[in-house]
DNA sequence: CGTCTATTTGAATGTACTCAAAAGCGGTGG
DNA sequence: CCACCGCTTTTGAGTACATTCAAATAGACG
């Protein structure tokens, strides 16, 4: 039923013949996850890439003292996964935790080897988009060596305000690098300056 | 002359034969750069792909307050340039310097994507590099927000000795993410903790 | 409605930074 | 061959941004 929207996915880089999207299409599986169920974990082989046509998820690791960092936030419309587990069929370090109901369309890693073949246009598909996370990934390790943390919140809320709304301040705040309390304490700092500006006026 | 070192880094992912082998040679160019030369500089167009057969460079940019930050180290046999520019054919951010005397073997955008069209196997090589450095990139963010200065510090020793020792510490603070002092006290304060552990032997 | 989790707030703390100055190192020219 | 210059590295003092811990409040879900 959300075929459409992954059709439209891929519209963004390739133009795809029906043929060869009915073929993509017998690939493909609808999996759904309740929240708080795990479509990756760690220590397990990620053997899909999936595209999320409903709900919402976080991708994070935990650290050797048992602390939790979100890598990636995810929502309807974005491919997720543990990437780095899913290219090299090893187990992984990522956990991807459904924040609520979630489905996806999703392609094994053997049939996307497949694929490849068969459709050289989704090798090329998934070729800009693994550029375009990387450029991504490499713009957000620059802005988190250059700015301080309410410079960082304010550029995620300006670019991602559909993320803010879906998903909760303590994933964000992992996301961003920061403590949970530290990001409450930015967003009301960012309160006072906007109705001190306003009083002033 | 270096042909050879390229040719090791392709056959890494693919088997190329050799027509296209030599396709792909006669789309490419050597350049060299003088010490404190630019590879690439903000505002401009990243043109071209750079496998380093020479020397060592540094991708930094400079933030609103005129600060340097180092995003990639690189010395013979790995790729560099502006990749976000490069991909997307646009006006980038970042600046590629040589750090000595750097020769590299440059592929151009226009010829590249003539190449994908004729030599298949080089897209699968780019898509297949490309996410190895969405996956260490995404390592890096990770390390980032999970680990403190000496414990990155550390695990850039362990990964990379070759660069630690070709590059200064200067440029290697600014990589991981700390003042070149701070980087320093660091140093220091591991000499101790390795000679207080001695000297209790 | 009650419980569980998320958010807010405050106080004390710490990690890493800035600034300034001294010491080390490498290259260049007299 | 040595002296000087510029750049990198080291060291110390003071500071700032962000954290941790604890407690109170608010919100979500069954």
């Amino acid at each position: 039923m959300e075929d459409a929207l992954l059709f439209a996915n891929f519209s963004r880089y390739v133009a795809l013949t029906e043929n060869e999207w009915q073929l993509i299409l017998s690939k493909s599986i609808a999996r759904s996850f309740k929240r708080g169920e795990y479509i990756t974990a760690e220590g397990e082989v990620n053997r899909y890439t999936n595209f999320i046509t409903k709900g919402s998820c976080r991708t994070y690791y935990i650290d050797e003292n048992g602390q939790e960092h979100v890598i990636q936030l995810a929502i309807r419309d974005w491919w997720i996964g543990d990437f780095p587990s899913f290219i090299t069929q090893q187990p992984g370090q990522l956990y991807t935790e459904a924040l609520e109901e979630v489905e996806t369309i999703s392609i094994s890693f053997d049939h996307l080897q497949q694929l490849y073949s068969d459709v050289p246009k989704l090798e090329r598909f998934f070729r800009l988009i693994t550029q375009q996370a990387y450029a991504s990934f490499q713009k957000r390790i620059l802005l988190n060596m250059g700015f301080d943390a309410e410079q960082r919140y304010l550029d995620f809320r300006e670019k991602y305000p559909a993320i803010e709304n879906a998903i909760s301040q303590k994933h964000i705040a992992s996301y961003l690098g920061m403590s949970a309390e530290f990001l409450s304490k930015i967003k009301k700092r960012i309160h006072l300056k906007l109705k001190t500006r306003k009083d002033s006026l």
